[in-house]
This record gives C-alpha cells, sequence and structure tokens, in this order.
DNA sequence: GATGACCTGTGA
DNA sequence: TCACAGGTCATC
C-alpha cells in the first residue's frame, strides 16, 4: 500500500508532468472521496483555470500548490490509490491491492487544457482529496528524521514502539509495512514501550528508518523490504531463520522475529 | 493511547 | 461466503 515511498514517486510523476498545465476541467465523480466539507462544485470552482505550481510532500500526503493564489490541492493516496498523468501511473503496482485499470475507479481527475489529465485511481475508496489540508496535523517527515528527532519522541511515550513510529502526528511517513520492517532491521521488538529503549537501540532505529527509506526507495517503493516475503503465517526470518511471530500492535498485524527482535 | 468503522477487492 | 488487508478518523 502507498506509504511515503510511494506518494513521493507520486510527487515526482506530478513535479515532472503536471507542472504549468492549465486545468479545464475537474472529474470528482464520487462526493464522498472530497473531504474537509467541499462538494464537487467548489473543487471545480476553485481549480478551473488555474495551473499547479509545486509538488510537494509531507508523509503521505501530497500538496499541488496552484497560481495566482488558488488553494493547495491535497491528495491522499489511502490504501490503494495511485496516481497517473496522461495514463502513465507512478511506481510498481500495490500490494494488498487490485492493478487493474476499472474505469470506475477513478476518484477525482483535472482535465488539462492541452487534453491530458492527472488522475487518481483508488479501489479502496479510502483515499482523499482536500483543499488547502492541514499540513502542521502531521510530524516531521520520515525523509528528514534524525536521531535528534526521533530521541524525545521515544522518551516521551509509553506506548509500543511500533504506534510511535506509526503516529503520523509525530512522524510522518511511515506505514504498517515500512515500520515493521525498521524494526526488523533495527532488531528491535514492536511491542517494547518505547521509553524503554537505551540509546544504542535508538540510534539503532534512528539509522534504521533512513537505510529502510534509501535501500527500499532504490528498489522501488514500501514492498521490497527483506522482510516482506517472510510476512505470512509461518514465515521464517531471512536474518535468521526463526518462525515469524505474528501479532497485533497497535491496532495492525505485526511481523516480527522473536529471536533478534527483543 | 487503544479500538472499531470506513471501504472493497482478493483469496481461501 | 467470509476473513483479511490497511491509512485515517471518531469515539471511548
Amino acid at each position: 500500500m502507498p506509504e511515503i515511498l510511494e506518494a513521493e514517486v507520486a510527487r515526482c510523476l506530478i513535479e515532472a508532468a503536471a507542472l504549468d498545465r492549465p486545468i479545464q476541467d475537474v472529474h470528482a465523480p464520487d462526493p464522498w472521496f472530497l473531504k474537509g466539507g467541499c462538494t464537487p462544485a467548489a473543487v471545480r470552482e476553485a481549480l478551473v483555470g488555474r495551473r499547479c505550481t509545486r509538488a510537494r510532500r509531507r508523509g503521505k500526503l501530497l500538496c499541488c500548490d496552484t497560481d495566482r493564489g488558488g488553494p493547495t490541492l491535497g491528495l491522499h493516496l489511502g490504501m490503494s490509490g495511485r496516481v497517473i498523468v496522461d495514463g502513465t501511473a507512478a511506481g510498481d503496482p500495490l500490494r494488498y491491492a487490485p492493478n487493474g485499470e476499472d474505469p470506475a475507479w477513478v476518484r477525482f481527475g483535472l482535465r488539462f487544457a492541452d487534453g491530458g489529465h492527472l488522475v487518481l485511481r483508488d479501489p479502496r475508496r479510502l483515499g482523499a482529496v482536500r483543499l488547502d489540508p492541514d499540513e502542521d496535523r502531521l510530524g516531521i517527515d520520515a525523509f528528514s528524521l534524525r536521531l535528534g528527532d526521533l530521541r524525545p519522541l521515544l522518551r516521551a511515550s509509553r506506548a509500543p514502539v511500533k504506534a510511535v513510529l506509526l503516529d503520523q502526528s509525530r512522524i510522518a511517513g511511515l506505514g504498517n509495512l515500512l515500520v515493521d520492517e525498521v524494526l526488523f532491521r533495527a532488531g528491535v521488538d514492536p511491542a517494547r514501550p518505547a521509553r524503554t529503549l537505551d540509546p544504542a537501540e535508538q540510534r539503532r532505529v534512528a539509522r534504521a528508518v533512513s537505510d529502510t527509506l534509501r535501500i527500499l526507495g532504490r528498489r522501488g517503493g514500501s514492498h521490497t523490504g527483506d522482510h516482506i516475503e517472510a510476512r505470512r503465517p509461518g514465515g521464517r526470518c531471512p536474518r535468521d531463520g526463526a518462525e515469524l511471530v505474528r501479532r497485533t500492535i497497535a491496532g495492525r498485524t505485526t511481523y516480527a522475529c522473536p529471536v533478534h527482535q527483543r
């Protein structure tokens, strides 16, 4: 599913292919998909005639600024959303999500005056579009997370370390798969109360976040982790061969190695 | 901070 | 036919 890596790929696609093209029409066939109280008519009114000037990202949220004082268009991919510009989709096929092309899955689109279009396709309908999203509700972007940012977050919480890493208001961008991969690499049990991590473990987690984003980013997304293939009942740890333990932590399915994640 | 609802395609 | 996947939000 889309996490920060998929969002970044989508941002790059928008930046490369959708900026500075006048918006001629807005396609919003699914009012439910529009959040923050806006309607298809309001979005059309706000965007038609403008151009996107910049594509930014904070965590998993895509922000497209528009010209002449227009609103920022916020796009969220939910768990199955993909951005498509002129028929080209960003990134690899998604795991746990359909990858077909059913037109009914198009939840939102911009048609440009030149005839091209930007589309958000989301079979599961858990994505969202809104105008002027509140970006400050999100914490520090995971790409810029440093040990000095992470340490106080961990020290301040009795919740499982996994819950802290998943909390978008503290660290923006990490989803279920990336967090499991990070803790796998760091050798830390996801259920450990965050504040019980010692300085060496804090360092390993901070390092694992940046390593994981860099390495999986190069490989092509959050579904390319070392840990992912073992992510099934009976799966074995690729590091030491132990059978992974499946639990629910922070409300999410969690796989961890009972031998080296302590 | 934890839990369940939201939504729907997939695979058993 | 049904459990399950998961990001986010409302509610406890």
